[in-house]
DNA sequence: CTGGATCCTGCCCGATACTG
DNA sequence: CAGTATCGGGCAGGATCCAG
């Protein structure tokens, strides 16, 4: 540790110390969703060696960042008060990142995970405080996600359940957020296909879910 | 690019594959605070190696986050509009690493843009506003920076001038930012030295720079 | 002298096999 | 399922060298 070391005392650099290396802040996006095991960590990470995991793991453990938990038989991960702190900077860093995201290639997925923070980050409580609650059933890829916005408040959970729009999505959903692609276009064009529920309702999502350019 | 890659389509992973890399951050740390020379940058990084210095500047500018401008026969780096609006990212960084910075060890030091960034970070404008205009000059090891508070703004530069308190700290200044140590005990113990100026104007200093816990 | 490029060494990362 | 062990390759580290 003393080797490698960036050699300045400043709050950038301890940071860049303790979650800057390759592969630990997407750890840390997936654990802000909520705890996960060593298997579900792997899972929404395809890409990741277990040896990068596990050292990744203990690294961040020792750092107070996240703590083993034992849960019922098996071992839960999950962040410490500290850990959690770091989500204004993985939404800001989410931010600043979906403004250089191009189309997608071929092999580059979209989690479960990704895209519960992805909704987090363009999340505009103060737009969505005035309009009415609505549950959003939305499927982008593989990945199932009840969105529920209840004045300023967010809720995504994994799964189906009783939406008042479902609708299926490919990545241009990112478009649609950013704003590049307006909600009747994007019907339009098929790059989201409504499911159940009026079609309007993409316009309510599209205000509520927005990245300023 | 296509091999050592996450493999995920988010903003998050998009902001890792531009600025993730080892050493990229306190590049833009530094290039926040004014557009630098390659050898200014050197200086700022003393422990970069050279050829990664210039494999980043590469990549960034390749990214569209800074650009290489020459000015009047020397060549300057500076961020474009795009790579300043990283400095979020790089403040809540900041902020999250400095609550973890404990005693600086032997071979640490503090670079005068490193400190910027810092009180940048610290600056609480909304407490400034109340306060009158002031101006520190404040030297933290071998960096001398003057500090002005003017209302909501801050503007901070290098080198010496009028102030209406001169101190010197070493890097404990960070425990009297953090709020760890009451400024009139951080002069009891040494660890400011006032040099010129009403010594109470240390807490005007500590209340206008400070890190929540 | 500044702004890099080049070389070599070593370590971290990546991939996969393997084990409790 | 949750990691550990092992090995090869590539990026990082450090010194040196070169061009304008």
């Amino acid at each position: 540790m003393a080797v490698r070391d960036y050699g300045q005392y400043d709050g950038i650099t301890q940071a860049l110390e303790l979650v800057g290396e390759r592969w630990a802040l997407l750890i840390i996006r997936d654990l802000l969703v909520g705890p996960r095991r060593y298997g579900e960590l792997a899972a929404g990470l395809p890409r990741i060696p277990s040896n990068i995991l596990a050292a990744r793991l203990k690294e961040m453990q020792a750092a107070g960042i996240l703590r083993r938990a034992p849960r019922s038989r098996v071992v839960i991960y999950e962040l410490t008060p500290y850990g959690r702190e770091l989500e204004p900077v993985v939404l800001a860093l989410g931010a600043w990142g979906s403004k250089a995201l191009g189309d997608p290639r071929e092999e580059q997925i979209i989690t479960p995970d990704a895209m519960t923070m992805s909704l987090r980050t363009a999340f505009r409580p103060h737009v969505a405080a005035e309009l009415p609650a609505t549950a959003y059933a939305a499927r982008v890829g593989p990945a199932e996600l009840l969105v529920r916005v209840d004045g300023p408040t967010l809720d995504v959970a994994r799964g189906d359940g009783p939406a008042d729009l479902a609708f299926s999505a490919g990545p241009g959903i990112h478009r649609l957020i950013s704003g590049e692609l307006a909600p009747d276009r994007a019907i339009a064009t098929g790059e989201v296909e409504v499911l159940r529920g009026p079609r309007d309702l993409l316009g309510r999502f599209a205000s509520t879910f927005h990245l300023a350019a």
